[in-house]
RNA sequence: GCGCGGGUGGCGAAAUGGCAGACGCGUACGCCUCAGAAGCGUAUGGGUAACCCCCAUGUGGGUUCAACUCCCACCCCGCGCACCA
């Protein structure tokens, strides 16, 4: 039998008009189960590394409809974003154009190959029955306080006259014209991610199924650390300077006081200073240094110092107040204590302007201390410190702490790196944020029964610093919904992240045009049994759909406290070791393959390629290798009708026995290898095993045809989810009426699993230096007999007496000498 | 700098305390063929004339009858975060 092009297009009309991928959600399901692929943002035709993530996800999909479990398949398409907007400034077409163009191209190379999706349930983001209910999402945070505009600093791009993610400056400038990033002063809109921190990062335990490296990666983000706040009177001022410090405990080595260029209190501060002007001049400088983390080495720290001073209250001494580069504008207070005996950068800073560097911490240990060592930045035992000298690092901390709060300036704190999600774009192609503004009302949120705001169609592309809304009066006029004066319309437009923040529960209800989500359906189906992706989201859309299922369970919207149970991350597929990308030139592309080998050929390759959650070197020399064992199973089934069943009642002969044995550990194993992480390399090489022990068994003559028609029909059973379309046909070839996926997933038999015999291992000190066969479970009597008057133990025993024989059953004994 | 992965043949890899290199690619030789392709078979970690033996899982130590696997120290590669006080 051959394999062809027909076969798979045969299957994929019968799976598409049986409606084998759809799934009813509004009755009970007991054995439900979520397989969710992150949706794919449509910017243009898939490779075979994009394919990766598609077919690990059918397989498991397949896998588990198999094992009889209720599975819903969903797709969708992540559709707004920047590079539709980018081709329709370069290229004059239509984002919304483009990007439906690219949705059917997709549709059509996922059908191609195999993949099973419930088609019903399609989302798509940049369509008004889609972002109508991201703009209630929007509005529900708003509701709740979540939602609020403040005045921000955004990396502008003065080349491209626009705003940039943080993603889109690479070494302190704009990736498309290398023109230097600013930071720039607007008012935008955030969602209050850090009122969800510490729930965001004590749920991470909830987390079990996760790779502990994005649990890692998240709970690093959120960045929670323990310390104290303490204020800092200014002398001869009122101003009192609230600072964050995690070492309260070199209190009496901070030499000078730093402040960042957006400290809060620094325009009063410096209100009535006479060198104003410089200092003005400074922050501005300071301001439009970029921090690009890349250069963080080379970054050279400047400051300035005000003339002004500050009282350490532990001392009652005055200390400089300066203004300082390198303290992060966001972070804590904006405010540091500065300890330059105990903290490299500090140190820095101080040797850089000859500040006094005072040493309070001694090490814990008894060894000495080169002398020339000045910085020392571990936990230790306290000197110079008045009363709390003595004391270790950590008893200091709480004491301290009490200290302070006594005094009412100062107490113990917690700080995070998180920050708000800034969520407004001044871009076209996104949902438009459903805000008011009016002149009497002020900031009026648009009524829900009022949603969608639409996308205006008829728009201007040029980049011009402002989000193309602002141009288009019918869209920016508008009337206010409260007093119905004369108002306007918010034009920035939401982050494409908000769209996949809440994805996963639309597709429960996606033609539900009364409601986002039905609370029932969702309580029903939710979480995600399965989440599959690249682990390039980590980060940002498993942080912020987090975040939002968490306000939604608040809200008494969903009944679960995560949205995604168990998450799986692919590997890259790469060529020539580099990602592959349309500008490198190193992009496969899969209809060649698919034309040439099937798709089945494909799906095979990618999953035998190696581990699925490690990266990949695609090479077309592999490809040929699993079309090669194709081609070799195909030849199984033209064999089938030679095999005669003369006797089935008879027992079964040696090499049958082997093959039975063999059939039974395969699917034990395979069952295994995809119960565990998805070990699909080592599942499908178990089959060639099978495959390879089928052929030899062949070539021996001595199988009959009962076992061979068993050990085929495992073969392509527990090939289906790989192999979908070669393993229908095969199916309805053996004679079965219906699809692969409605038959059982094969259970082995542990009585078949045992040998009768094994070779067992005979090593002498632990070396091997013979081989045994014996019965199963042989006692160990019985082998200590057999194994001393083998010529090549005796050999290496030279004569002398075993100490100690160690005995692994059906495995190796070995003699001690 | 901190954190997380990883380092095994010519290549992708397997083995998580019990015979290192399963499975596949590549290569060589053979069979088939008029010939080629495909297919089939055999071999394939290194040293070696040798399936006698020795060496071999990044390096060096340790634990163990037995270590790719566990422990200690170090080197290298990848990824993430990165002046977070």
């Amino acid at each position: 039998m051959d394999y062809n092009k027909s076969i798979d297009q045969k299957w994929q009309k019968y799976w598409l008009e049986n409606r084998l991928f759809n799934m009813a959600v509004d009755k009970d399901m007991p054995n439900k189960y979520y397989c969710l692929v992150m949706f794919p943002y449509p910017s243009s035709e898939l490779h075979v590394g994009h394919a990766r993530n598609y077919v690990i996800g059918d397989a498991v999909g397949r896998y588990k409809r198999m094992m009889g479990l209720n599975v819903l398949s969903p797709m969708g398409w992540d559709a707004f974003g920047l590079p539709a907007e980018n081709q329709a400034i370069k290229h004059k077409i239509h984002p919304e154009t483009w990007t439906l163009k690219n949705i059917k191209r997709i549709k059509e190379q996922l059908a191609s190959w195999g993949i099973g999706y419930d088609w019903d349930r399609e989302i798509t983001a940049c369509l008004p029955d889609y972002y109508r209910w991201t703009q209630w999402v929007f509005l529900q945070l708003y509701k709740k306080g979540l939602a609020y505009r403040k005045e921000a600093f955004v990396n502008w791009c003065e080349g491209c006259q626009t705003v940039l993610a943080n993603e889109q400056v690479v070494n302190g400038g704009c990736e498309r014209c290398q023109t230097k990033v600013i930071q720039r002063k607007l008012r935008q809109w955030f969602f209050k991610t850090t009122a969800y921190a510490q729930a965001l990062l004590d749920d991470i335990k909830l987390l079990e199924n996760w790779p502990e490296r994005v649990k890692t990666m998240q709970t690093n983000w959120i960045g929670r650390s323990e310390g104290t706040e303490i204020i800092f009177g200014v002398d001869g001022s009122d101003i009192k300077l609230k600072c964050f410090t995690t070492r309260i405990d070199t209190i009496f080595g901070a030499t000078f006081l730093g402040l960042s260029y957006d400290y809060s209190l620094l325009p009063e501060l410096i209100k009535n200073l006479p060198n104003k002007k410089e200092i003005e001049a400074f922050i501005e400088k300071v301001k439009n240094q970029s921090l690009s983390a890349k250069l963080v080495d080379s970054f050279e720290k400047e400051g300035m110092f005000t003339g002004l001073y500050a009282v350490n209250p532990f001392t009652g001494k005055k200390i400089p107040i300066w203004i300082a580069n390198y303290i992060l504008p966001g972070y804590g207070t904006g405010a540091i204590m500065c300890v330059p005996a105990h903290d490299g950068r500090d140190y820095e800073f101080a040797k850089k302007y000859n500040l006094p560097i005072i040493e309070v911490i001694k090490p814990n240990t008894e060894e000495p201390r080169a002398q020339s060592q000045e910085l020392f930045e571990d936990e230790g035992i306290l000197v110079n410190s008045g009363e709390f000298t003595g004391l270790a690092s950590r008893q200091a901390y709480e004491k301290m702490n009490v200290f302070l709060e006594q005094k009412n300036i100062g107490k113990a704190a917690v700080n995070f790196k998180l920050r708000d999600w800034l969520i407004s774009r001044q871009r076209y192609w996104g949902a438009p944020i459903p805000m008011i503004y009016c002149d009497k009302c002020g900031e009026v949120p648009v009524p829900e029964a009022d949603l969608p705001v639409h996308l205006p169609k008829n728009v201007e592309f040029l980049p011009t610093g402002q989000s193309p809304l602002t141009y288009v009066e019918e869209f920016k006029n508008t009337t206010c919904p409260k007093c119905k004066g004369k108002a306007r319309r918010e034009t920035d437009t939401m982050d494409t992240f908000v769209d996949s923040s809440w994805y996963y529960l639309r597709y429960i209800s996606p033609k539900n045009d009364k409601i986002a989500f039905v609370k029932e359906d969702v309580n029903r189906w939710l979480p995600v049994d399965q989440y599959i992706g690249g682990v390039e989201h980590a980060i940002l859309h498993l942080l912020y759909s987090r975040f939002i299922n968490k306000v939604f369970y608040d809200l008494g919207l969903v009944g679960f406290k995560e949205p995604f149970a168990k998450l799986f991350t692919q590997g890259m597929i790469v060529k020539d070791g580099t990602k592959m990308s349309k500008s490198r030139g190193n992009v496969v592309a899969p209809d060649y393959i698919i034309d040439k080998y099937g798709a089945d050929a494909m799906r095979l390759y990618i999953l035998f390629i190696g581990p699925p959650e490690k990266e990949a070197e695609w090479q077309d020399e592999g490809l040929q290798g699993t079309a090669r064992f194709i081609q070799r199973i195909m030849r199984l089934v033209d064999t089938l009708g030679e095999y005669r069943d003369s006797d089935k009642t008879s027992d079964l002969n040696a090499i049958e026995k082997d093959l039975r044995r063999k059939i039974h550990s395969t699917i034990k194993e395979v069952t295994d290898d995809l119960e565990g992480n998805f070990q699909f390399n080592t599942a499908i090489s178990r089959i060639m095993e099978l495959v390879n022990q089928i052929y030899k068994g062949m070539q021996e003559g001595a199988l009959r045809k009962s076992i061979y028609r068993q050990a085929v029909d495992t073969v392509f059973l527990l090939l289906s989810p790989f192999t979908p379309h070669l393993s229908e046909e095969v199916n309805s070839i053996m004679g079965n009426k219906g699809s692969i996926l409605k038959r059982v997933w094969p259970k082995y038999d542990p009585a078949y699993l045992q040998a009768d015999e094994f070779e067992i291992a005979v090593m002498v000190n632990g070396k091997v230096r013979d081989k045994l066969v014996v019965a199963s479970g042989a006692a160990q009597a019985e082998i200590e007999k057999k194994v001393v008057e083998l010529e090549k133990v005796i050999k290496f025993l030279e004569g002398k007496q075993p100490k100690k024989i160690i005995y692994i059953v059906n495995k190796m004994v070995n003699i001690v000498v």
